[in-house]
RNA sequence: CGGGAUGUAGCGCAGCUUGGUUAGCGCGCCUGCUUUGGGAGCAGGAGGCCCCCGGUUCGAAUCCGGGCAUCCCGACCA
């Protein structure tokens, strides 16, 4: 490959575009790898397409090793087999919904479980088909509320998306860890540094899941991991162990009720607590905040009340509980009618005491264990109790994970203190059961001549967000820095202006595409400072410089990372730098 | 869906408060000459539904009303 830039389609630019916020965004656009060309959705110009394809290219090598086989689905799909999964309803208006000119729906796909579900069943329908593992690489469709960040979060992006079909838990098993060994390769072959963590699985249903996150500051998932092992989990998968600090109960005085009028908050309560001359000071730590919730079970129309018990300087975390301790139920908070559809919760004064008497659930945070003392709501306007223990003074039906997770809080595995940290979703895979076999019937007939129910994986890598996850984490304030797996080219030559000089360039150009690099020549008439910026934006890895050493038959040799130059002879150029790529493998 | 902001040349912006005749600046683009190791200089050009609709006015980019769109924060989100 070798492109000149006198002829390539491609216009720089000098400021970031108004609408990019961050750095993949604004060096993308200004480096014209690609172009917006409505909300969400992008252009992928010659630079951007090669690099775009490059990842590809890794991602279906690795693929094509652990034998799955590529093949290319549609995008656009007839409702019914959304339908009949529940997942016409259940994406809601994540989903683009069309109609054809007859009145049918149809959709632009979200992701393709379905499809291939069915694909499966109509073609293979014995136990020696399997295992078989398919896959594509296609453009996805996804009406985000909020589409930010340039490519990171589109609304149409390129994706990687596989599935498994397995006769039994162990085999899904396998094409599970296949896929993870592959991950980790084409994550590792990109340059990407990511992390591995433990994930629950959404809206896709399944079990086992783990999500690989590009670490990055700029990322808009939130991870925790321990600062002493390799434990490492999405915020709401994450488990957490408290220390024990339960007192002897028998030590306790009796509850106590106080006269806290105008106390609905914590931090009210808190200040009242201390102006009242109670022998010890209070924190927010020392109440318990309890937090009414709307339950609602899967296929339920009718919602159980539940109250959730954690620390009074802790928050609830919403999706934690929903998509992870109470999962799959939904989960909602109460509101100003449904206080007043129950008039038994004293809303701001609560306390659990009462709970088991009028048939309400208390489920509490581990944090609010058996033998634990709190000051918490004694259930009548303006009055709080003191001296409320857990199992003592309140029943807990059940604990559960309920708090947003803090830095500072031990991890489950060695106890060491988790930090919190941001990350991109370059990745994830799941193992998804039966969820779909079950809705469309894919069996496999057995040796034994019995149908056996098809257990299903579901592997996805974001191939257009990696380009942009690789540029969030590798770039400086003069443009990009590719790793050499995805550069656009592999060598940069630059003429510095001059006839004689661009015409070397071309020459050395040529050479080295002959020898097997790609090659990108700055041949325009454009004075050496233009040519040097837009070299450093493009972030091709490596760059020759033919300019005014040429005259004493030298010419220069950068490295785009590192910034290292030095001079070369002019003849031994070509294999010079054809060695150094060829060493970096 | 809630909060905030912005729509003026391909891109980035000024002008609007206080209405006035050819709507400006920088980058980019075109022509010529000069220049050629760090975003060149001089000269001359091309390029505008000032987001849309309506109103006020002798006159609207500017004032008023109503839309629409986009961006940012939040909610939401494999």
């Amino acid at each position: 490959m070798l492109l000149r830039m006198s002829t390539l389609f491609l216009r720089t630019l000098r400021e970031d575009p108004a609408d990019a916020e961050v750095p993949s965004h604004k060096l993308l656009v200004r480096g014209g790898f690609v172009r917006r060309a409505a909300p969400g959705v992008y252009s992928w110009l010659p630079l951007g397409k090669i690099v775009l394809e490059n990842v590809a290219r890794v991602v279906r090598d690795e693929m094509n090793a652990i034998g799955a086989q590529e093949l290319l689905l549609p995008a656009l799909l007839p409702r019914e087999y959304y339908e009949s999964t529940g997942r016409w309803t259940d994406y809601g208006d994540l989903l683009f919904r069309l109609t054809d000119r007859k009145g049918a729906d149809y959709l632009l796909g979200p992701t393709h479980e379905e499809l291939f579900a069915l694909l499966v069943k109509g073609e293979y329908s014995s136990y020696k088909d399997f295992p078989v593992t398919l896959y594509q690489i296609q453009e996805k469709y996804r009406d985000e509320a909020r589409p930010r960040a340039g490519i990171l979060r589109g609304r149409e992006f390129h994706m990687k998306d596989s599935y498994s079909f397995d006769l039994d838990d162990d085999g899904l098993r396998r094409s599970y860890a296949a896929h993870r060994g592959a991950y980790i390769r084409i994550f590792d072959r990109l340059g990407v540094d990511y992390r591995i963590v433990s994930a629950v699985s959404g809206a896709m249903g399944g079990s086992a899941s783990e999500e690989f996150l590009a670490t990055a500051p700029t990322g808009e998932d939130t991870y925790v991991s321990c600062t002493n092992c390799d434990y490492a989990a999405n915020t709401e998968a994450v488990r957490t162990v408290v220390p024990d600090t339960a007192a002897d109960p028998s030590a306790v005085p009796a509850l106590l009720e106080l006269d806290t009028p105008d106390t609905p908050t914590i931090q009210s309560l808190v200040d009242r607590l201390n102006a009242m001359d109670l022998g010890r000071t209070y924190t927010a730590a020392d109440t318990l905040k309890n937090v009414v919730l709307k339950v609602t079970q899967p296929g339920e129309t009718k919602y159980e009340v539940v109250v959730v018990g954690v620390p009074g300087d802790r928050d609830v975390d919403l999706k934690r509980l929903a998509e992870s301790s109470l999962a799959p139920a939904s989960v909602e908070l109460f509101e100003a009618d449904d206080w007043a559809e129950h008039p038994e919760l004293v809303r701001g004064y609560i306390g659990p005491q009462v709970l088991a008497g009028i048939g309400i659930r208390y489920l509490a945070d581990p944090r609010v264990r058996p033998g634990t003392e709190w000051v918490t709501g004694a259930n009548r306007r303006g009055f709080h109790a003191a001296h409320v223990v857990a199992g003592r003074d309140f029943a807990i039906d059940a604990q559960v994970e309920a708090v947003e997770v803090r830095a500072g809080d031990l991890c489950s595995v060695c106890g060491g203190e988790l930090r919190i940290d941001r990350g991109i979703e370059i990745g994830h895979i799941f193992q998804l059961g039966r969820k779909y076999t079950d809705a469309f019937e894919v069996d496999a007939l057995g040796p034994d001549g019995k149908p056996v129910r098809i257990t299903m994986g579901s592997y996805g890598i974001g191939v257009s967000r990696l380009v942009a996850a690789i540029v969030e984490q590798s770039h400086d304030d003069r443009g990009i820095i590719w790793p050499r797996a995805v550069a656009p080219a592999d060598v940069h030559v630059i003429g510095t202006g001059k006839a004689d000089q661009v015409e070397v360039a071309l020459r050395i150009g040529e050479e080295l595409r002959a020898r097997g690099l790609r090659v990108i020549v700055d041949d325009r008439k454009a004075s050496p400072g233009v040519k040097f910026t837009d070299a450093e934006l493009l972030g091709v890895p490596t760059s020759v410089v033919v300019g005014r050493g040429l005259a004493d038959g030298v010419v220069e040799l950068r490295d785009r990372a590192g910034g290292e130059r030095s001079e070369v002879p002019l003849d031994s150029v070509v294999e010079l730098v054809a060695e150094r790529i060829a060493a970096e493998g």
